[in-house]
DNA sequence: CACTTTTCCCAAAATGTTTTGGAAAAGGGA
DNA sequence: TCCCTTTTCCAAAACATTTTGGGAAAAGTG
């Protein structure tokens, strides 16, 4: 008797490897039914605020926690949200991500869910991930980075009406849930901070075409350049990749310069900011003196490089935070349309926007 | 009876909501009954080669999988390993963690596992979200990265014997699993191959004492010192900080200089490699001509600076897949003893590693 | 005191698998 | 045909919860 109650805990020689108290013994312990038990835990009112408080007691005192594996089954819920990244488009470039995934991750373990993670190489396999997900039923709900233009991922999902919340957009007409960061609203306010400093040739140096985030990023750039009454010229648009930044957005600042009317201004993804340090001072060209610099991320080379980099700065981690509460309102039968979020961009000026000389 | 087989196919109201076919349905489907099904999918002699072949058409026609929750708890394993990285410790500046998480993730999806991810703040929090892994059994083993000398996790996890693999090594006597690189043997390497070309004042910019793995590229940077001949000189070692690897690099660098003999050469990790250059922009050295360097991981600043920086080249996708296939072995019950890999280093010349001027 | 209401608790069912311990059917040899 | 193996299948139990649907005791009410 002793032993039956308590042999989970004496083990086979090994110290305390379990301090695991199942419900059944927790309610043999207490002399209560495992029912009352479960509710008295749960808060629910038809169990006497004296046992409750005696339940309670005991759960702590011994440890207990109720297993995830088992409740999960009965109530029909995984109480894990999925996320699917991919190395290979260099999304991970510095704290930009990790702090999106920080507060993700915060957010995710205060509501009592787990987040599980799965690494792609490519598009392909991004979709073969998050399939195992969703049709594994090891999901209750789905968080989407790096949005595409043409996303088959929401397709996907819809038509299952499985829940989901993108961080960014897609072009889709069906409703659902996303944040986003008003890419465009940034660009616009860089480029007039810009032009508002007597800077007429303002070049964009934008992200990969396919990718959403880089059309909001050109909206916001020819808005910028339309409200200071300056022409718009494609010659002072480039786009670099994804897989390459750095070596990509090398060659193009060197292209940018070979025009007759170089640029005296260079809007770009910070991500992109070494191979543009790199083009500069192949070209003698001094950061923030001879050519302004505002780029979109404060990622930490901006911080720490001199001039210092004057940039867009996106509130990561509490965007990841409203990620998660919408999924969890949605996975709760919200209407996904309800929640469509778009957040302001600060910018912060530092050394790299000066007037041109 | 046809609504019945066919009611979660059918849904109310949204297409195929969900594919999702119960072991119960599928077995009335094929006139067996469940067991049979679910032997026969499991590959059990016991059932005939003929309904096998049936039973395993019919689950794909169907598109049956398992549901995961119900067999985790039937076999009374979470099937999943839990992982906790800290973005303050600037451990995800670039793409050698991706790496290893990539390895990571292929290898666990292999095994029909799940990667569930915690953020921490700090190492308090490290510790509280292991915890509720582990204690609340949400896990079957730990992934253990960025290891200090005294890492209580690992103690921790060796008192109640759960299953564990750390990525790095630890100072604990208990016999315990891990895969590590051979940092002393990289800076050895490094070391002696500086020396070869004539350098004799060589330095060593190291990572933040408290951590592992610096005490290891200490040890082969004194030993590629004494190898070669050439003698300690404590003022030519500097140790940076995790959570501003470039601001305390680069103070470091200009304080390196600042000495009557300089230094000819630097081994360092290359997450401090924008202080360093910094630094060296600043007493204008420039680097691998005035000054050689190497660092430790092949960044893709390495690879897109010009000069291109010679560095030393862990293979981490390689180390990921390693740290799962032993996770799982120990899990399964083996000694963790025995699995204990040091994994060699490569050198990769580039341009920053020529023989002093 | 009888009746109703409220309070407090619990037995049984249900979640979807896998495993255990047989049992029926088929095959083989006399 | 009968008995014994071998083959092939299955009913029931078990995993640890939560929820359902009461039911008994206590407390009000006339």
């Amino acid at each position: 008797m002793f032993l039956e109650q308590f042999g989970n805990r004496i083990g086979l020689g090994k110290g305390f490897q379990s301090m695991t108290i199942n419900l059944k013994q927790l309610s043999k312990l207490l002399k209560l039914s495992p029912t009352t038990v479960s509710r008295a835990l749960a808060d629910y009112p038809d169990v006497s605020a004296k046992t409750r408080a005696r339940v309670k007691q005991m759960a702590i005192q011994q440890g207990y926690q109720p297993n995830p594996v088992a409740r999960r089954l009965q109530k029909g819920k995984t109480e894990t949200i999925g996320i699917v990244i991919t190395p290979e488009q260099n999304y991970f470039s510095d704290t930009f991500f990790i702090d999106l995934l920080s507060g993700i991750s915060n957010q995710i373990t205060r509501a009592g869910y787990e987040l599980i993670l799965g690494v792609a190489s490519d598009e392909e396999h991004e979709m073969q991930s998050m399939r195992r997900m969703v049709e594994g039923k090891r999901v209750d709900g789905m968080i989407l980075t790096l949005i595409r233009e043409q996303d088959p991922r929401v397709g996907y999902l819809l038509d299952r009406d499985f829940p989901f919340v993108l961080y960014g957009r897609t072009r889709e007409t069906r409703p659902y849930a996303f944040v986003d960061m008003d890419g465009k609203q940034a660009f616009e306010k860089a480029c007039t901070y810009l032009a508002g400093l007597g800077h007429r040739r303002i070049a964009l140096l934008n992200g990969e075409p396919g990718f959403m985030f880089p059309v909001g990023c050109r909206e916001g750039y020819e808005s910028g350049l339309f409200l200071s009454g300056l022409e718009l010229d494609p010659d002072l648009i480039r786009e670099w990749k994804h897989k390459d930044p750095s070596q990509s957005s090398y060659r193009w600042t060197l292209e940018l310069f070979k025009n007759d009317n170089p640029p005296t201004a260079i809007l770009f993804q910070t991500e992109a900011v070494n191979g543009i340090f790199k083009g500069l001072d192949e070209l003698d060209l001094q950061p923030g003196k001879d050519v302004a610099l505002i780029g979109y991320d404060d990622l930490e080379i901006a911080r720490i490089h001199r001039p210092s980099l004057s940039v867009l700065r996106p509130q990561a981690r509490e965007a990841g935070q409203r990620v998660v509460n919408i999924l969890l309102e949605v996975i709760k039968g919200e209407d996904p349309g309800k929640f469509q979020e778009i957040h302001q961009v600060e910018m912060v000026i530092r050394e790299t926007s000066l007037p041109p000389s």
